[in-house]
DNA sequence: GCCAAACCATACTCTTGCGTATGGTATCAG
DNA sequence: CTGATACCATACGCAAGAGTATGGTTTGGC
């Protein structure tokens, strides 16, 4: 009964202090990552931390590694798999509606766009996710100019909306609101 | 020539301190509005600063007051004095685009939203714009439920695209692009 | 079994930034 | 001219959090 709330007693390596990391960033953001909050949280104390990193940057630099290289292929690789280009795009909206916790830490990101390091990160996935949506505009018909501005618009949509009823708490939309809203995204973005 | 960079060497009032504030916000967000920083740039001491405000966040909050009061007025009240409503969104659009000044703080406290004092705040005046954003597409044709849904959706374009392109330098638009990008905006959202 | 890594604890230091205490200077009423 | 009030400077106290020094404990290879 010694293994009930701290979660395997066994020695860290430093994918689980960057693991760890991103769960407190998606939790309480960036801003909350302090060394010594994680190795509480960890079980443990400082001295194992710079043991693995050299600094509290060091980490964040590690856990933001991790998670452009390991959060890429969620989506992406996911609806590439759908045949039918046409129904690519309703598809993908409608999954990604009704995630959770990969926006979390996107979400948190975002309110840290004053630090550096998380600056570039941020760049290049948005970049890709943008192009991606672009692409997929153009396979539903629309003339390349006009669907890397539609790819613009949506993604910002979709930013935005994380920013609006998921850091702040705009009114509690309930889930039928919810649902309707994302078909209204659907139909007045996605040419017919 | 004494009043060159030192903007006037009188006395200080709780206003002054305030707008100095939001300047520090717009530039560098909430995190960096600390009071000895704040009291340097102003020319002074902390000294100073604790005569006018009884802490940290007794300033933030009044600056946050401050800019919600004053600043709401400057588009709503603009636009509804624009006759003929079809033509209103159109132009709200344009014009809010052209704009830099009051977005920067706005774009600013959009980071800041895991501070409880500037929830409350945010969340207020986004509500009241989206609202307003939903009047206008009724307006404009739309019936009530698809209005309300359009302006989420616009509103949150909004936010989104002011983080992508404006917190984070994403690929330097230029500025033909950019008007194109609003156009394209007008012509997808707005209804015929 | 033993030793050299790998891993972790304890106990510091140093910096930053909030808030306080207290006394000094400007300004205005009378 | 003089005091009261408003404004500001200087010098502290204090707490949080990063990073360091150093020594203790585990773990796996031989």
């Amino acid at each position: 009964m010694n293994a009930s709330s701290k979660p395997e007693r066994t020695r860290l390596s430093a994918e689980n202090w960057e693991d760890a990391a991103l769960d407190l960033i998606a939790e309480q953001g960036v801003g909350a990552l302090a060394v010594e909050a994680l190795a509480r949280r960890l079980g443990v104390t400082k001295g194992s931390f710079y043991w693995h990193f050299r600094t509290r940057e060091a980490l964040l630099q590690a856990a933001l590694e991790r998670w452009e290289q390991y959060g890429e292929r969620e989506v992406i690789a996911q609806i590439e798999a759908i045949a039918d280009p046409r129904e690519r795009l309703p598809e993908l909206f409608r999954r990604v509606a009704h995630e959770l916790r990969p926006h979390r830490v996107y979400a948190a990101l975002l309110k840290a766009l004053d630090h550096p390091l998380v600056v570039p990160v941020m760049a290049r996935v948005s970049q890709r996710r943008t192009e991606f949506l672009a692409t997929a505009f153009r396979e539903a018909g629309l003339p390349p100019p006009q669907a890397l501005n539609r790819a613009r618009l949506t993604y910002a949509a979709y930013v935005g909306f994380l920013q609006l009823n998921f850091t702040l708490g705009l009114p509690r939309i309930s889930h039928e609101d919810f649902d309707a809203y994302v078909e209204h995204m659907i139909a007045t973005l996605i040419p017919a």
